[in-house]
RNA sequence: UGGGGAGUAGCCAAGUGGUAAGGCAACGGACUUUGACUCCGUCACUCGCAGGUUCGAUCCCUGCCUCCCCAGCCA
């Protein structure tokens, strides 16, 4: 795939920039990306983060980073901290870093205005009856009993809100646009609530908070952002953002956008949901491997390249859709491929030991780093009478086309000989717990050899040299297919999320220099931050290599 | 029964009044010291449905169907 033309896959709101660029509609273009500082970022922010910083990247815009810190009941700085980790992480720098909370005072003032135009009031109607008096979808609402209050009336208590002699939920101010809208948010919306509320920045300086209607145009007015990019459910929203910014009588004139958010096959994209598995102990944390957060994938070895390389393929659009994860999957194979060293590791290891091979004694044979990307360059591994396979590289009776090791079968050992299953040990139970084979030395790696072919390759490791490790095997923490699940987000957990294995991997893999690697015939293993040691390494799957093999 | 959106392959998704890009997945085959990679090939006579306009419609018009969003003092 070419990168440089998937950066410029053409979607309707890259048309709509090149196009008010070209019609002289804006001069310089300016995005932001928003949060909420009230749980850590996901792959689906991923999505929103490279269309506003790559679409002004490409027409030499800005972007900035806003933190829509208007309801400090739900946020905290730990949230903001990750944020910015998140976004630097995968690669991008913002022009400008805001905070929609340095921002209070001038929303304070043009919510003065409104009232002073006559277009905001205070109510005190309980949250029940203004429900009530907000109609249905199909019946409109009823004006409030306070719509008429005077504007000194109003200018007084809505000064008297923000000195905080009002309790929570006293009163609201509103905006004073038409209860009989057939849309719903431009039925009297609220501008304001009362809060006494620590905020994480501001502290207790304000006992009133701006809701997102009323604050977000206002915040991208303010930083003149030209093209406020976001999600479907804003839609109806619109012409509220489009009253405020015109009724505040602000000088610079955002226009909104909206595209379809995204959604992964077997993966919960709420904030909401994911906070749920936080809270509840499902996972070890935000960024628990399983989870589809940014700081998730990239613990689990998903690279910032291969993030934005998939952002780049699935598009821009406005249709509801569900992403196949297998998409995904494929874009970090793709980065990994030529960066991550290719080494063996054994995860359900079955020792084999080679008869022939003199006892005592060992060898270093060579073995390039990655086949494809001579740059990696080659290392020594050592082999010798005694080396761990795979459990699963060996059957006793197997079926047809089964082109790994059984009696009498003869393979290659990567890297190093053929060899011979002559004999198979078990134990007091029937279990297979060792081979007897022997070795071809004229069949070494590297000789040329060509007297004969075998059709299977296995991985090993060394018996004398093999370095315990531990492995997580990760799949799918929640499913799609459950049948009776409902919107019971924990009755679709997938009880084999993650399976714990113990095994062994190639001595040295630490000083490699590298947290990632492929292991041969396994897939692509990441290092965990958290949970290696040096007695005991931790890897997880990033991703498994495709296979074809099936029993 | 109100308002706002969306329907192009199994999944994403371009596209335009001139005869359906690309990617993922899948399936064949070649190659192979990873059952990987790579390579070659297959995969929409048709764009939700029905009419209409037109020499010609996925695109324009009309009607219909299906799905999503909105009744927080959340964002």
């Amino acid at each position: 795939m070419n990168l440089e033309a998937a950066a410029t896959n053409s979607n309707f709101i890259r048309n709509i920039v090149l196009d008010d660029l070209a019609t002289g509609k804006v001069r310089a273009v300016v995005t932001r990306f928003p949060p909420e500082p009230n749980g850590y970022l996901h792959i689906g922010h991923a999505k929103s983060i490279c269309l506003n910083f790559e679409l002004a990247q490409e027409v030499g815009g800005q972007t900035n980073l806003r933190f829509d810190d208007t309801n400090p009941s739900k946020e905290d700085e730990e949230f903001v901290k990750a944020i910015q980790e998140d976004v630097t992480w995968l690669g991008f720098t913002w022009n400008q870093l805001c905070f929609a909370s340095d921002y209070f005072e001038e929303m304070y003032e043009r919510a003065v205005l409104l009232i002073q135009k006559g277009l905001a009031y205070v109510c005190d109607l309980t949250p029940e009856e203004m429900r009530t008096l907000r109609g249905t979808l199909t019946t409109p609402g009823q004006e409030s009993p306070y719509r008429r209050r005077t504007m000194e009336e109003n200018l007084d208590l809505f000064q008297r809100m923000r000195s905080g002699e009002f309790p929570d939920g006293s009163k609201v101010l509103r905006a004073k646009i038409d209860m009989t809208s057939p849309n719903i948010n431009l039925r009297d919306p609220v501008l304001y609530r009362i809060a006494h509320a620590t905020h994480h920045r501001t502290g207790d300086l304000w006992r009133i908070y701006p809701m997102y209607d009323f604050a977000h145009p206002l915040e991208d007015a303010i930083e003149g952002v030209t093209h406020s990019i976001c999600t479907l459910e804003f839609e109806d929203h619109r012409p509220l953002y489009d009253w405020v910014i015109e009724q505040c009588e602000m000088p610079s004139r955002p226009r909104q956008y909206e595209f379809a958010r995204l959604n992964l096959t077997n993966t919960v994209m709420s904030k909401r949901k994911l906070k749920q598995l936080v809270e509840e102990g499902v996972v070890d944390g935000w960024d628990d491997p399983r989870m589809p957060t940014i700081s998730g994938l990239r613990r689990r070895g998903y690279t910032p390249e291969a993030i934005r390389s998939f952002a780049r393929e699935i598009g821009v659009a406005k249709s509801n859709s569900v992403v196949d994860a297998h998409m995904l999957e494929y874009f970090v194979r793709e980065d990994l491929k030529m960066k991550a060293l290719r080494t063996m590791a054994v995860l359900r290891p079955l020792k084999v030991v080679i008869t022939n091979y003199p006892e005592g004694e060992s060898e270093w044979l060579e073995a390039e780093n990655n086949a494809e990307n001579p740059a990696l360059g080659a290392r020594l591994i050592p082999f010798s009478r005694e080396i761990y396979i795979e459990q699963d590289d060996f059957m006793e009776s197997p079926p047809p086309k089964y082109f790994r090791l059984f009696p009498g079968n003869e393979v290659r050992l990567k890297h190093a000989y053929f060899i011979r299953c002559e004999e198979v040990v078990k134990d007091a139970a029937g279990r297979v717990v060792e081979l007897r084979c022997t070795y071809d030395p004229e069949t070494k790696s590297g000789t040329g050899f060509a007297g004969r072919k075998v059709k299977g390759t296995l991985h090993w490791v060394d018996a004398s040299h093999a370095k315990a490790a531990q492995f997580r095997l990760i799949e799918p923490l929640i499913l799609d297919d459950v049948d009776e699940a409902g919107d019971d987000l924990l009755g679709r957990l997938n009880p084999r999320s993650m399976e714990v294995v113990e095994g062994y991997v190639e001595e040295g893999l630490e000083i490699a220099g590298s947290d990632k690697f492929q292991f041969f015939r396994h897939g692509y293993f990441s290092v965990d931050s958290r949970l290696t040691s040096p007695e005991l390494p931790v890897f997880n799957l990033t991703v498994s290599l495709k296979s074809s093999f099936q029993l």
